[in-house]
DNA sequence: CTTGATGAGTTCCTATTTGGAACTTACCAT
DNA sequence: ATGGTAAGTTCCAAATAGGAACTCATCAAG
């Protein structure tokens, strides 16, 4: 099976694995949501090959993830924002920053956090029910296929 | 920028991403959540090469994320199981679905849902503040680097 | 006892994707 | 006229992935 076969795949999972899937474009994600948006400022900060980057941004921009907006005429240059598409991308990260500082975490700890704007403390993000409003962890959610719904 | 270089980065997301940031990895995972656990299970369930296939299981192994626990003598057998490590990735999964289905639907509706033992009802994940409970969007949170905590 | 099936890989070859570095194009500043 | 900046492109070598066939141990059937 390739991966571009998957867009379509009946998983939600798989689905959007076939958009943000692969290790830069979280990585450019990432990097929007501290503010960047500029191709050198990516490929500078990443390490990432310019013409990978390349390739990255088109699709993002293709599907929606990042938009291009005109910063400047003569010679027009291009900036990449994040839609609200890509915005919405925050809470995986925020569970892939959580795990991470878990289970694979440095000796000099942690290095990013996440300051709730409402109680002004820094925490650890954890995921409720959008019913009953109580927390949701692997022990307490079944997941379960649409056909036996 | 090599992508085995990036497991002692400094930044969490990065660090994550070397271990479960390709496509395989993830869906391997979330096979193993509906209770999968054997070469050939993942291998046709997936279409995914049995050479690939292979290289992921034992990096997962060697992350800790999987274990592999013997199930037949003769000829021995193993199968994979998730580990504490591997269970607590549960809450990444469910903001990938949850994404994927609000936006990359497909017409015939999404087929994963989650169920909360705790209410019965089918729901959608959302992330809390771990210090005050109150949600925690885009919009109400900063990330802060730790140089600047 | 020979054949076939099962499970978990391994091997081999080809095709695609990366990494790395240099080159391009359009402009501005010195 | 030279140098710098921004956003790519191009080229080649190296690594990774896809596809299909092969291996090995063991059990079951005819």
């Amino acid at each position: 099976m390739k991966w571009q076969e998957t867009g379509e795949v009946p998983c939600p999972v798989a689905r959007s694995l076939s958009v943000i899937g692969d290790r830069w474009t979280l990585l450019v994600i990432r990097n929007a949501f501290f503010g960047m948006s500029r191709f050198d400022q990516f490929q500078r900060n990443l390490g990432v090959t310019r013409h990978v980057l390349t390739e990255r941004l088109n699709r993002m921009v293709e599907c929606d993830i990042l938009q291009k907006v005109l910063y400047q005429q003569r010679p027009p240059r291009y900036e990449y924002q994040l839609t609200d598409k890509g915005r919405d991308i925050y809470p995986i990260l925020m569970t892939l920053t959580a795990w991470g500082d878990k289970w694979m975490p440095l000796q000099q700890g942690a290095s990013l956090f996440f300051r709730h704007k409402e109680c002004g403390k820094i925490f650890t993000p954890i995921l409720h029910c959008s019913e009953c409003g109580e927390a949701a962890g692997v022990e307490t959610v079944m997941p379960v296929r649409s056909e036996s719904v």
